[in-house]
DNA sequence: CGTGGCTCCTGGCGGC
DNA sequence: TGCCGCCAGGAGCCAC
């Protein structure tokens, strides 16, 4: 799940929940979501400390430990955060536990492993690092047009490709090429002004919207495809059955009357 | 540069 | 019922 929208619900959650609280104990219960970092670096960095504000880039969230270095998150396919205070409350598949001294704790999730935890001196260096591309909520259309330029994959490839821009994952670059009205598989070349304008515009829409809607699907507007996003679903608009097909080695949905392929 | 295949990991579901 | 393969919202690596 964890995109760039359900990413910035995250940060907007620790804003809400786990800021300026001293931290007394930081638990690493699965190391192997530790990335290049040890617990005892970790806790060493975090005890006694407060966690002072938050950055998202992309998927990853950014926390600042207060005068020292950053707490980064990245979700995996399964992550998320739970804020909590009585222990029995503590989620299925905790990877890491940071507990405050008000009794309250905040967790990291992760049921499949596949996040990573770690620490960083310098934002800037680790999306540099990272080979990042621009944030897709950050993009403008003429950077947006120049990092498009000269590319030869698939407009869902492309969307989805860390590396161009980051922060679109398999199911929102769905909704965003539905309501484009563009085939998954058009190559990103033939696409023309009018229709990268459009592309642009529905992505920007498409990430606010569902940022307005704390990232959760149940609140999306009626004509969004994500809520009809499964076998034997169905177009909102047109009630025809949706099509299912790989694009880039991930499952692709998509309405074959709205987003007609044209080569 | 892009694609497809494999890998990491865990768990739910459908089919036999 | 029980077991097994398949699949899942992320992403890196490799061969081609």
């Amino acid at each position: 799940m964890p995109e760039l929208l359900d990413v910035e619900a995250f940060r907007q959650y620790v804003d809400a929940t786990s800021l300026h609280k001293s931290i007394e104990k930081v638990e690493v219960k699965s190391s192997e979501i530790l990335g290049n970092v040890s617990a005892q670096e970790l806790q060493a960095r975090l005890a006694g400390r407060k966690l002072q504000f938050t950055r998202r880039y992309g998927k990853y969230l950014f926390v600042h430990v207060v005068n020292d270095i950053w707490l980064t998150l990245h979700f995996g396919m399964t992550g998320r955060l739970k804020y909590f205070k009585n222990i029995e409350e503590e989620p299925a598949h905790d990877r890491l536990l940071i507990s405050f001294a008000n009794g309250f704790h905040l967790a990291y999730d992760c049921q499949r492993k596949l996040g990573e935890v770690s620490l960083a001196e310098n934002v800037e260096n680790f999306i540099k690092e990272k080979d990042l591309g621009p944030d897709a909520l950050e993009l403008d259309f003429k950077t947006f047009k120049k990092i498009l330029k000269g590319r030869r994959g698939t407009v869902k490839y492309t969307l989805m490709n860390q590396h161009i821009m980051a922060g679109i994952g398999n199911v929102y670059s769905d909704e965003i090429l539905f309501q484009a009205g563009i085939h998954p598989t058009t190559k990103v070349n033939k696409l023309d002004e009018e229709m990268l304008k459009r592309l642009f515009e529905e992505m920007k829409n498409v990430l606010r919207t569902a940022i307005n809607c704390q990232a959760d699907s149940q609140n999306l507007p009626d004509h969004y495809l994500l809520p009809h996003r499964s076998k034997g679903g169905r177009c909102p608009r047109c009630y025809s059955e949706l099509e299912r097909i790989k694009v880039s080695g991930r499952t692709a949905y998509y309405c074959p009357k709205h987003q007609e392929k044209k080569l």
